[in-house]
DNA sequence: TCTATAATGATAACCAATATCATTAGGAGG
DNA sequence: CCTCCTAATGATATTGGTTATCATTATAGA
């Protein structure tokens, strides 16, 4: 298992093969993606780290982050951006997606599936022309919060 | 194979039976949709339609829409918002995008691959507590206009 | 230590999306 | 056909997440 600190120097490499630097801030948002088990809005990190980081400066965090393919984004309902931990520094995953709050937790397949998906995906990709970066599944639904407020939803 | 009218008359009596009208804004909207083959943005559908339908309009008529089960949204890059028709009207499919610039397209996967990965949204869904309803799997990666301007990606 | 460059933080600007509200249109009943 | 009630429209103002600006501070390298 890969702990938090591997992490890290994974990341501080990659920021320094850029002439970038990992600070105190961009640190403190890293570790907090590192720890969490899924992707994170700039507000839920904000409140999530203690430390008095400027809210002008954690967006510039993660837009460096992300520039750098240390951070993945995720778009969710509400114009709302969430980021985590890239692929090659937490393994590649999925997503349990809340379709009403936009709340995300990471998931696994089995190999058996996934490679399935990966063999369809590559053939998808090429066929459209497109250059393949990866495939998420995104398996949505309504949280434990968000359940009982709704009520309707598409006949069979 | 289903045609534009016949999803237009599942489109009408789901409005109705709501209290709410097929007006010619919406109208245009839904059979905007119906033909295009992914999910579109309110800018996107603007540009398509030549009619001078106000874009205040055109947002209310995606919400309504939205809410009413007949459009599902799909978010992508930039805060931008795309929808298309409801899988109960067009059929079960899945996505491939553009993670550059948001572009989707319609796919589909075997039926061998489809029904494991229904398993495997159950199981999921059910383990988290969620009230599962559906799955899309996001085929990523550069569209043909995206790929030329891009360099770095993630190391094995 | 000195210097060049990156990073920070406060603030202003941006833009997709939503809310507001007065006006217009449409369906049901008389 | 007329009236009434409610839905829909369209212009406009507002919200809220995100990005850009810019002067100041901190850091790595010479």
């Amino acid at each position: 298992m890969t702990t938090v600190a591997q992490i890290e120097q994974l990341v501080r490499a990659r920021l320094g093969e850029r002439g970038l630097r990992y600070t105190p801030g961009r640190r403190q948002v890293a570790v907090a993606l590192i720890r969490a088990g899924g992707p994170r809005s700039p507000v839920e990190l904000h409140r999530e780290i203690r430390a008095e980081l400027p809210l002008s400066s954690l967006y510039r965090s993660l837009a460096i982050l992300t520039g750098a393919g240390v951070l993945s984004p995720h778009h969710g309902p509400g114009g709302r951006t969430r980021f985590e931990m890239a692929e090659w520094l937490i393994g590649h995953h999925h997503h349990l997606v809340c379709v009403d709050c936009g709340a995300v937790d990471d998931i696994s397949l089995s190999a058996e599936v996934e490679s399935l998906i990966e063999e369809a995906a590559d053939r998808i990709a090429g066929a459209g022309g497109y250059d393949l970066t990866g495939h998420t599944l995104e398996v949505e639904g309504r949280c434990r919060t968000c359940a009982p407020a709704a009520a309707d939803g598409a006949p069979a």
